[in-house]
DNA sequence: TCGCGATGGTTGCTTTGGTAACTGTCGATT
DNA sequence: AATCGACAGTTACCAAAGCAACCATCGCGA
């Protein structure tokens, strides 16, 4: 009968690694703002494209609809968002930052990518394979 | 200010990729026998190692005694694993598999194998420094 | 041997995530 | 213009996970 080692196995890997990085994240924006990991989405994705709509923000940052509802009303109680009615449909909604929300993420992203920079200086030369080995799973295992 | 694009973020990649593996990797188990992860976890590492405490299991699976706890529970209504309470010490009890368990935990086997193996495939010769990096990231982010 | 802090495990409470149903709007077809 | 399927977003409901309190037992020291 075939054996399995759990600890050798690399779904488990992946899982327990992404757990314990995500988990040392929190740290880069907790002490300050504490932002849960749908809210750091949603603002990472705003900051980066400037105003859409939350369906858009969905499809870019890989969360479901739902969690993207909630981020958005948690942030937007936190008047780090506000919401327009888009004018042409009026199904969907314009969603921007608003001045605090941005000088947060402005805040954060420095800390982000130092924290970032570290684990890829850590893997020093294996840094570069290892993000090419990560970009050929993302195909083989794509969104939906 | 700094920009951050979060689809090139490692903890984001992490996330995606692991949850996509994760995701894929139910329909190993999915189909036959209806496992959730954390069942899947006690089953693969008390068919590891025999008979051990629910202690024990977590540790060696990386997850909280609660989850354990329920994990082998549900799996105790399945009849795959049984307790035994230790007689040297009455507060923990011997978990260990029964015929059924194990039956079921040798069906899986080959297949998570091969679903691995699948993925070592495709990576070719990046499969090799994946797992180096990953050990090496794995260090860094120690469990607890 | 009594007491007490520590430990294995379970349970209850709260938060979080996913599914499905719902609301309102759109665009196309009649 | 009326109808109907598709679609954006919210909400209600349920399953899963974490935390803390709890129970029983242990082992140690007074």
């Amino acid at each position: 009968m075939s054996k399995l080692a759990l600890e050798h196995f690399l779904p488990y890997r992946l899982n327990r690694l992404s757990s314990a990085v995500s988990q040392q994240f929190r740290a880069v924006y907790g002490p300050h703002h504490d932002l849960t990991v749908p809210e750091w989405r949603v603002l990472a994705t705003l900051a980066q494209f400037g105003t859409m709509t939350a369906k858009a923000i969905g499809k870019h940052s890989s969360m479901h609809k739902t969690k993207v509802s909630r981020a958005v009303r948690a942030l937007e109680e936190r008047r780090w968002l506000t919401r327009r009615e888009s004018e042409q449909d009026r199904r969907e909604e314009s969603l921007s930052l608003t001045a605090p929300g941005l000088q947060a993420y402005g805040e954060i992203v420095p800390r982000a990518l130092a924290f970032e920079a570290g684990i890829l200086a850590a893997l020093g030369p294996h840094a570069e394979p290892l993000l090419r080995a990560l970009a050929l799973m993302e195909e083989r295992f794509p969104v939906d």
